[in-house]
DNA sequence: AAGGTGGTCAACCGCTCTGAG
DNA sequence: GCTCAGAGCGGTTGACCACCT
């Protein structure tokens, strides 16, 4: 399929418009609308194919168009949008007057794209991200080199990595049997939708659900019989976590997203983007898990293995940017 | 001051959709 | 139902600019 493009027509400028062929464009739509695009530009007097007309007309010349920095509130529409209608852009500019979909897409891709991926959410998905559980092992073994160039004996890191990998399995039994067993969601996951609400999600609590998340998949690290006598499960007080199977909001296909859009309790996605895209104080549930952990008191408390600052250390280190 | 780098955004390209004949 | 022209959409490009070294 697909037509070859009407520019190829020899002759015809492209490029940057410049001020008398935007007079001449604005002054013909003004007067006669703009009808056939493809007719437009010969009627107009321009030098131009109607495709690049129509776009310079809708984009750029449109008297109802805002310009400028976009709002918070735009910046919030924008990710809702998006986490139910996925780039589907003149979709979304249909509920943001004024904006383009090409000024949308823009801003997208410049500004929200990465700060989503900044604060650990797949763009697309818009769900914290998993792809980090693909280089977990290239993690793991990145923190043990940082150990290894940082303690010179081979004794103390043959007793630190044992001790590690205790840890490591334990932890993994545990929240295994987190995801697998029903039990009351801990507050840092509640609520969470697509809706703006006040919840107080920060990237402190998305880095630790990565990091949860990605140690729950560990399928490498064999059991010590501790472990299986199910005593460090008993042990710890919070539990499972969101589940990760579900369908990507962006995904859903053939919904009928404006029934959707105008649901506060929408199911289409189960994620919550938070409000604000900045930092905020961390909320009592993260600094209960942190507690949780070191308060057990046995080789699965996070201080013996270097504590959150490890890894805090680690997900700031440009070698872990490159793996993830 | 000059070159390099990264961000922004207008514009283009190629494909799909839609409706008329 | 098929074909084709026109319109629209999303991805990509490249010029321009600001900032950094």
């Amino acid at each position: 399929m697909g037509r070859s493009p009407c520019c190829d027509e020899t002759g015809l400028k492209k490029g940057p418009w410049t001020p008398e062929e935007d007079d001449k464009l604005i002054n013909y739509i003004q007067k006669q609308g703009h009808g056939s695009w493809r007719a437009l530009p010969k009627n107009a007097g321009l030098n131009r194919c109607g495709k690049s007309c129509r776009l310079r007309w809708t984009n750029y010349l449109r008297p109802d168009i805002k310009r400028g920095k976009f709002s918070q509130e735009e910046e919030q529409t924008i990710l809702n949008l998006h986490a139910i209608l996925g780039n589907k852009w003149s979709a979304i500019a249909t509920h943001l007057p004024g904006r383009t979909d090409n000024e949308i897409k823009n801003f997208w891709n410049t500004h929200l794209r990465k700060k989503l991926i900044q604060m650990g959410f797949d763009p697309m998905t818009h769900r914290p991200r998993t792809d980090i559980l693909s280089s977990l092992p290239s993690l793991i073994a990145l923190a043990n080199l940082k150990e290894l160039i940082e303690n010179p004996t081979w004794e103390e890191q043959a007793m630190r990595l044992q001790a590690e990998a205790v840890q490591m399995a334990r932890l993994k039994q545990y929240l295994q049997q987190c995801l697998l067993e029903p039990s009351p969601i801990i507050p840092a996951f509640q609520n969470i939708n697509i809706i703006p609400s006040t919840s107080s999600t920060t990237v402190q609590d998305l880095e630790t659900f990565n990091i949860l998340s990605a140690l729950s998949q560990l399928e490498t690290v064999e059991l010590p019989p501790s472990v299986a006598a199910g005593s460090f499960h008993d042990s710890i007080p919070f539990s499972h976590l969101p589940d990760l199977q579900g369908e990507p909001a962006a995904l859903v296909q053939g919904h009928d997203y404006e029934a959707v859009l105008s649901n506060d309790q929408s199911p289409a996605s189960t994620w919550n983007i938070p409000v604000s895209l900045s930092p905020s104080p961390p909320p009592e549930a993260v600094v209960a898990t942190e507690t949780s952990f070191t308060n057990t008191g046995d080789a699965c408390s996070t201080s013996s293995y270097g504590g959150a600052h490890i890894w805090s250390e680690l997900l700031d280190d440009p070698l872990f940017h490159d793996i993830a």
